[in-house]
DNA sequence: TATTTTACCTAGCGCTTGCTTGGTTTTGAG
DNA sequence: CTCAAAACCAAGCAAGCGCTAGGTAAAATA
């Protein structure tokens, strides 16, 4: 018996999941839960996932790769260095908050619920992610727009565009686009 | 049989509930490896606490409280508001990565581990902790040393600050003073 | 139409979990 | 020295957990 690693289904699944595991936490999400919720019998999600870790590692995989695709469209074709800082900003924000957003909360807060090997094979991912924002922020403080050390202002603004999950209720009060200027407004010279 | 709120031996076995908390997380420390971590059966630890939860509710109402003498003590004094400020900042990242990290980590991260119950008890302290915040960033837009509205900015420090516990490691490389001045450069004017 | 593959169900196993109960030891105040 | 309160232990229960085994139904392929 061998799982498939794309298929309908699958997918269906894996958003399903990633709702629970927002709501819950992968811990406290029971494959019981994950079945009901999708309509099935708790056994037959064992037929499309080795376990249940296996769930969490697709979708977080999901959202890192809808991250890196959603930076990548937003700032492309951009050539002003004040407009691409935006646009990553922006960009980060409007995923995040998006229809994927679950999937997204996930990849942050279910990080250390992975098993080394599975943190091995994401951290791949995280890291490209990690360097397309390193690169335009060089290019930030090349041109006087940012300045300090690249590192520490990438972990700084990553660390509060990741940290509004805990207050930023989409489709309420401001809207993306106005949080992306004020976080915007508040680092760049 | 009544359970004190206040006894050394409790005391202890929130300092190392802390540790093991922040190591796997509440959901991945059972009562066992409490037990087992502090020499004693894990059927005793009913005797401190109703159950596992209160252990929980104990650690972070600790890191809430101690944050909040850590940046009262380091604020006292200070007229200028760019040194309040800084100090604030400072004041906040000592705490977290002081010898308290552990219970502040959990204070963090855990959050969502609580019952509504326990929420409610527990948001009354972290406001307090907020407002702190929230009154000499006022100040300080006041002054023109930050721009924008206070709750968002409040909301961006902090969550810059937190993040730190993803990636900052005490005792090897930056000191925590450098760090705070790197962010204390970065939001002011 | 025959055959294989994919998707699912039924039933339950083995293990771990938080927590309880009823009893014993330790401690400290009078 | 007495004795009650506090701290602990031994043993285990009931519930929930991830996951498996063996089979059936549906869909795709030939």
């Amino acid at each position: 018996m061998t799982i498939p690693k794309q298929s309908i289904r699958r997918n269906e699944l894996v958003v399903a999941a990633a709702k629970l595991f927002k709501e819950n936490s992968f811990d406290r999400t029971t494959v019981r839960m994950l079945a009901a919720a999708t309509g099935i019998k708790s056994g037959s999600l064992f037929h499309h996932f080795k376990g249940k870790e296996e769930i969490l590692v697709a979708v977080i995989e999901d959202g890192l790769k809808k991250s890196l695709k959603a930076v990548q469209t937003e700032t492309q074709s951009l050539t002003d260095i004040n407009q691409t800082l935006f646009a990553l900003i922006y960009g980060h924000l409007k995923t995040l908050h998006g229809p994927e957003r679950d999937a997204h909360i996930v990849s942050i807060t279910e990080w250390r619920s992975l098993s080394d090997e599975s943190k091995q094979h994401l951290i791949t991912l995280r890291d490209e992610y990690e360097q397309f924002w390193q690169k335009i922020i060089i290019e930030a403080i090349d041109n006087r727009l940012l300045t300090g050390e690249p590192t520490l202002i990438r972990l700084f603004i990553l660390g509060s565009l990741n940290w509004s999950i805990q207050w930023f209720q989409p489709s309420q009060g401001k809207s993306i686009k106005e949080l992306a200027q004020q976080f915007y407004n508040m680092v760049a010279k």
